[in-house]
DNA sequence: AAAGCTATTCTTGTATACACAACACGGGTT
DNA sequence: AACCCGTGTTGTGTATACAAGAATAGCTTT
């Protein structure tokens, strides 16, 4: 039947991809009810597929399936969001101390380079851009850390926080501070200084986390989806 | 069909558990080919929910799942386990931070309660007690950190290094010098001096992943069935 | 005899069918 | 009128059937 692609993967591969965008993107807002059936049918695959992808996003915590009663969309509670910003932030942190001890000269330019994106993208005031262009610097750190594992680890973790890192880069002026910051990051990892390095990083992610009341209101936003900003956008 | 139990869980879930329970055992050591049809029959199960156990397992990392060319258990390179050992020593090192600041009284009280357990176990020579009551003892830092997300990642990182701890505690005396590193562990707990707990548990943690001919042993060990363990416990 | 090609077979991936549990709705009773 | 119980419907959980790709073995050819 193979409505997508010639599938080249396994199918259930793609449609959790494609579910977990529909997720991360606010289309499935939190406590959505996932029936089988109707994701089926809007895919045009039988239910077989559909369940194990669902089941597959289940084990990382993206859907909630309880036996007999069906997959939703978890509820986010801001404190739980919050713990995962804790323990992002000190992922991160983890990665630029090995970063600043291990990074390789090629790894170097590379940082340099992601950065150098970054100052562009904050220059000519883009956000969506500047937020593309993040997610580039923060992988070059992951990289250079040599611990493969650790790198896996962080950026699942990262695109599980992608939607409310996102729509945080518009809050004040996120993007020049983030900006700034990155700029002493970078400065400790080339030179070295893996306490400085691992610190910085810290504090650059956990600051998201840590303004609940930013973080409600963003919660609000998702589950209202975003007319406010087509609006702003389109007008 | 329902060949384990009257079910009042998802038969896969069970099935899962049972699957990795035979992979962290041995039973079906790195490399081992999973035959849908062979794990179906071995349980008295149709391939259905075999199939959404594996994916279960994959998207954990404890099977690995090639398309259209089957389920394998994967092989554990040792630097692959060595930057495992590396991320959980941080892990619990972030557990024990935070614990050292967050813990209430009642936790305080299973702290101690769970560290004096360890020394009765490790007063009778038992090994395989003293690994289980170490989990324990782990895990209520775990919960200390009240970081639930933290809980869970922690635990389940935990989980899947189980083995290898496991084999380790037999080396030397490790058992020994594991005890008395929980002491202070614990002081450092109750006293309230995060840095400390923090790098004593990094610490206490990374010898296991550090070791790197010790944990090449390991591996040979696992591959070779443990006849040697089962021949003592026979005899 | 060795190498390459083809056919067969075995296993995975997907679809469909069936069973059973949970929820909803309606009728009866107190 | 409100609550309880039974029945019907909906949707999950498991089994089976079918299709397609990959591995293998045998045959042919050089």
């Amino acid at each position: 039947m193979q409505a997508l692609t010639p599938t080249p993967v396994r199918l259930s591969e793609q449609l959790g991809e494609s579910i977990e965008e529909r997720i991360v993107t606010g289309m499935y807002p939190p406590g959505t009810r996932l029936d089988e059936q109707e994701l089926a049918e809007s895919f045009g695959v039988s239910r077989t597929p559909i369940r194990e992808a669902l089941i597959q996003l289940a084990s990382i915590g993206l859907v909630e399936i309880r036996p007999r009663r069906g997959a939703t969309v978890p509820e986010m509670a801001p404190d739980r969001l919050c713990e995962m910003f804790e323990v992002m932030a000190e992922l991160e942190a983890m990665c630029g101390r090995l970063a600043a001890r291990r990074i390789l000269p090629a790894e170097q330019s590379r940082l340099l380079e992601a950065h150098q994106a970054c100052e562009a993208a904050r220059a000519a005031g883009d956000p969506d851009l500047y937020y593309q262009l993040n997610e580039v610097f923060h992988r070059v750190i992951y990289d250079a850390s040599h611990n493969g594992f650790l790198a896996e680890q962080a950026t699942a973790l990262h695109r599980r926080l992608r939607p409310f890192r996102r729509l945080q880069l518009r809050v004040r002026n996120r993007m020049n501070t983030s900006f700034s910051e990155h700029a002493a990051i970078v400065d400790a990892i080339l030179g070295g200084d893996s306490d400085t390095a691992s610190s910085m990083l810290r504090a650059h992610v956990i600051v998201q986390g840590e303004r609940f009341t930013d973080l409600v209101a963003t919660l609000r936003q998702m589950h209202n989806p975003p007319e406010a900003e087509l609006a702003q956008a389109g007008a």
